[in-house]
DNA sequence: CATGAATGAGTCTTCATTCAT
DNA sequence: TATGAATGAAGACTCATTCAT
């Protein structure tokens, strides 16, 4: 039993360090400009060990971006189900859910802020794609839910949910977007203040006077 | 003199559709992912007479992105330099010129919302390099100046611009990226009205009661 | 005119280069086993240049084998078709032909003799197959006939002519194997001989008396 | 004692086992293209375990092919050493053994009639190599023999024994291989009969008036 | 100017073989 | 004895780039 535990612990944390290096990669570099040559390098295995844990190069991205996305949608749904709290202490636990995410498993999700559909679309096989399609839809449905009850609640402005949801949610993207694609490597990180300044300023222009 | 000026208005005009050309398939594929083989069967030429023109695939690149914003940094200099406007109004008018950048030289400027750093890094030399970020940089900082004025003009509450101008700025690219990168094509196209919005919304929320 | 002929010419004449060594590597060492890179080297080439003339190594494949075959083809229903001629001349001249062929055509025609359908189906797409196929069994027709026709005409015993011409089509095809496979190179070349008595044994056996 | 044979015997069957799964891959789609995985994989032990009982892929190939070339070879011997015995019955009790081996032990024994000598000089050891000419050899010698009685018992007309050997026994493989490679599967299999009917002809046609 | 042809370098993927357990 | 894991070597295929015409 011990054995086939720490076996099975030992390859669990070798596909862990795998996606890891990878997803570092095809966040940084793109998925098209990183090589499986450069992630066995990096992780210093052969190549061909990559082909033990992933059928292929889609694969690997596929198991990187989906585990992370789903995880993200299960504690939105959470958060945005408590129905009884102030909308606007919501929107901000779904942001910070958010943030969390990112900010822990960032070679991870970030993927999923950088990448755009064309890529997605020729990379995955249509179910592995509605899947995806799904757990972005219904992140950003959290965030809907949480808007409509605000406004249900009296605390927001009469505000069409649907935009205003699309509003909040990639202004978000657009800031963790832009904390990475700065030209000038190392500089200081922005993107949490900014965000919470962000959220602040939204939610004041949402409130009812 | 007639014949060579017609040659140089042919030749220009060669440039231009093989740069549209590409603008388009960098924007829609990603630089990778598109290959000189395509854009030239599109442009129906031969790859070599890309070569005529553009020094190599990175050249070619640089020479899309570069006049197009370039451009914008103009107009956004012009716009921020009038400084009796009211602030907001301001604002409103630079997200409008970008927003046209945008949506009549999507090919070409998507590129700059799309692109990341480090995909920049690798491809360009310094100096090309250094160029760009001084561009993108210009134009954050037209939003910035505009930010101030209104702060100033005692139309903003107190805020520290250059947070503001990031989270204005960012918010804007956020929603076009979004847009971008819906899984279902075909859809409506959402980004004007919610641009708008967008800004309506911060505004509110900067403006003192 | 006549520069873009000669450059036709050469073209031709390097796409027929690259089949004939093509074929005779496929011939001797199979398919699966005859690299690309091998092909390449001994016509002097690279291997991008062979992908400038087939899209794939089984399309370089096909139009090695398809066209050597479809000529046996029209000659074989040539032959077959002159309904005067005694029936046993007809069968040794349908032999004389494919030994022509397959002497003439060593490379290519060989690859028919020697391939296995089980590997063809893999290799090829439905209607590529499909066109072997034909071409296989109306070269098989050709023979049946002119042995149905010994049998009208007298000549022969009354047999079924499907199955003495699968036998006298095998017994040509294996001969020919049988010198291709042997162990021992640069042996005496026993074929024609010993097809041309193989024959006349045959007609012998058929002969009514 | 009892355990050590039962655990030979349990070994003994192993390897057969892992034999036959080869033989018929490697009859089915080439040498090749069968990997050493999907072996393992039908045989339902891991890839390794093959490297217990064969050094190699070409040692465990060869270890199909020689020993049912071999029992055939001691089989046909046995036949042709019957001196009194009527030529043209030998001749049909050697096609019928031969018939026997191969439709018995198909998967195996199509090798030898499948596959080429070139395949086989690079796979295996001069020393095996030349096992199994001297096999092959003295299977067609058997014929020979057989021929050469006829002749002297004066129930064939005068021939080359050697030209009318190969004849008889390459017929047979053509009729074999043609059944092997036609094109559609699942159609009637005619070798049987068609054996014995090319037999009769040859026969027919090898006897004095 | 324009291009067809050629290619070197690189990419993903497969597979026979080895080895520690 | 049996195997899961690892890998070096090789193979098919692509593509930016060069060059003779």
């Amino acid at each position: 039993m011990g054995i086939a535990e720490r076996k099975q612990r030992e390859k669990d944390s070798r596909i862990k360090q795998i996606q890891d290096i990878a997803a570092d990669l095809f966040y940084r570099k793109g998925y098209a400009e990183t090589s499986l040559d450069e992630i066995a390098r990096q992780a210093e295995i052969s190549k061909a060990t990559i082909y033990l844990y992933f059928k292929s190069k889609d694969d690997l991205y596929y198991h990187i971006v989906e585990p992370a996305l789903a995880e993200l949608s299960r504690r939105l749904i959470r958060i945005a189900d408590n129905r009884t709290e102030p909308a606007d202490v919501t929107v901000k636990k779904i942001i910070d859910a958010t943030m969390e995410v990112f900010f822990n498993d960032a070679g991870a999700y970030h993927l999923v802020s950088s990448y755009n559909a064309a890529v997605f679309k020729r990379l995955l096989p249509k179910n592995r794609l509605d899947n995806l399609k799904g757990l972005m839809k219904s992140n950003l449905s959290q965030m809907e839910r949480a808007i409509e009850r605000g406004v249900e609640q009296g605390l927001f402005e009469k505000v069409d949910a649907k935009v205003v949801s699309i509003i909040v949610w990639n202004c978000f993207m657009g800031i963790i977007q832009y904390q990475e694609n700065r030209m000038d490597a190392g500089r200081t990180d922005y993107r949490r203040n900014t965000i919470v300044r962000a959220v602040d300023l939204f939610l004041k222009g949402l409130k009812k006077e």
